[in-house]
DNA sequence: TAATTTGCGTTGCATTTGCAACATTTTGAG
DNA sequence: CTCAAAATGTTGCAAATGCAACGCAAATTA
């Protein structure tokens, strides 16, 4: 396990555990490691899985498939993040999802039963993986909380006004830098990129805001607030 | 803290603790009980705090404001369900929310740190209740994400179809009975309640569904999962 | 039973938006 | 620098939907 160690120590997974330490814990975890090949399903829908995944290389998507064979992807996660916590943490007995290998990979699994069970040996940090986990759940529950409040609005424009307010990082200039290329940020927001970029034209030409590429501003403030109700 | 073991027993955040082994446990929590009048606030956003709170007793709104002091109610949560936990747990600094008595009621307050961290005395029931913390979390993640996949449909149709085969409880008679009135559907669907009821009119006029009140059946089910995708 | 409230359906209208097709700007490779 | 590709903006049009106002029926209360 110890050629892994430097693979994993940047996983939010194992966040505030040692190099030593973390050696020792995936031994506890007893933790597996395989190759998947790019195109090659890690889970199907629909299957019973009790492990965490833990991408150590490459990408998988997340894909939901209907009857007919359609499919729709979901989110894709890259190293070193994992995939079906919050599926096997809550003991859903079947996943609404499938993962497929985005490119050759190297995933962890690991076994959640191992995960959760604090074991009564030597096993000291087994606490702190504990906590990182609930961490990762929980803030992704954050993040979908906050999805669903940009979701819920019905105008495109009180979905931009909403996620400029939140993302405002210089509190006097009122610049808010987003981490979303237009396309990302109209299909974040639940909207048609021509339809975003009709409507963000249409606030600057109101004097509402200015931007460029990424960088918005908020010109103003109270007519942007106004709309985030 | 004898006394609360019927309130809190039901809890799903104690679920598979025994009475005896509960009241021993709410002793290790420091678990703190008080009473509050309706319309008082727990918790105001903004505010920093480590506990998780657990509604014994009565209700609470979980609520947002804006800076205008709009106020818009986000859920409500009944005894015996439990508040804060994704906040605490996701280490956010401050709360989006702030949380105000819809009755008077009795919350009881458990410090985040003590939860989580497995005590090293005799409370063997312990890591039970991180498990169970965990599982209401993720549940709540898993539900997040079925929500997002309704809001995120462009049309009303694609909306109620979706849900719809989502919530099929009679596989073989295509039957489904939804928990939600008419307001409450189309709120959680992201939609206007009028926007609804025609979609729906539409929908039986075309023969795709048929419905009374709050029990569906899908009569064409290949044009339904069509729209699903 | 009568009166009132609540839930749901209907409809007209103005607005918004998805969609598609095309224009323009930016980026990056050579 | 040049050129192609990618990203972003623009626009016309049809369809969808929010909104408001109203009607009816079922449920609740007096």
């Amino acid at each position: 396990m110890k050629k892994f160690v430097p693979l994993v120590k940047n996983s939010a997974l194992f966040d505030g555990i040692n190099d030593d330490d973390l050696e020792h814990l995936l031994a506890c975890l007893n933790a597996k490691v395989t190759e998947v090949k790019k195109n090659s399903f890690i889970w199907m829908q629909g299957d019973s899985h009790y492990n965490v995944g833990l991408v150590l290389h490459g990408k998988v998507n997340i894909i939901k498939e209907d009857i007919m064979g359609n499919r729709s992807l979901i989110a894709g996660i890259e190293a070193p993040h994992i995939f079906g916590e919050s599926l096997v943490s809550s003991g859903a007995p079947q996943s609404p999802v499938s993962v497929q290998a985005a490119m050759d990979s190297t995933i962890m699994l690991i076994d959640f039963l191992r995960l959760v069970k604090t074991c009564n040996s030597a096993c000291a940090f087994h606490s702190r993986l504990i906590q990182n986990m609930m961490k990762i759940i929980a803030q992704k529950n954050m993040y979908l909380n906050e999805k669903i409040d940009y979701l819920k609005r019905t105008t495109t424009r009180q979905k931009v006004a909403t996620y400029l307010i939140n993302h405002i990082s210089d509190k006097i200039a009122l610049k808010a830098i987003i981490p979303l290329n237009r396309e990302e940020f109209a299909d974040y927001l639940g909207v048609n990129r021509s339809a975003l970029s009709r409507e963000l034209s249409s606030m600057k030409e109101e004097g509402l805001i200015e931007y460029k590429k990424n960088k918005f501003s908020i010109l103003d403030y109270a007519s942007i607030n106004e709309l985030v109700f």
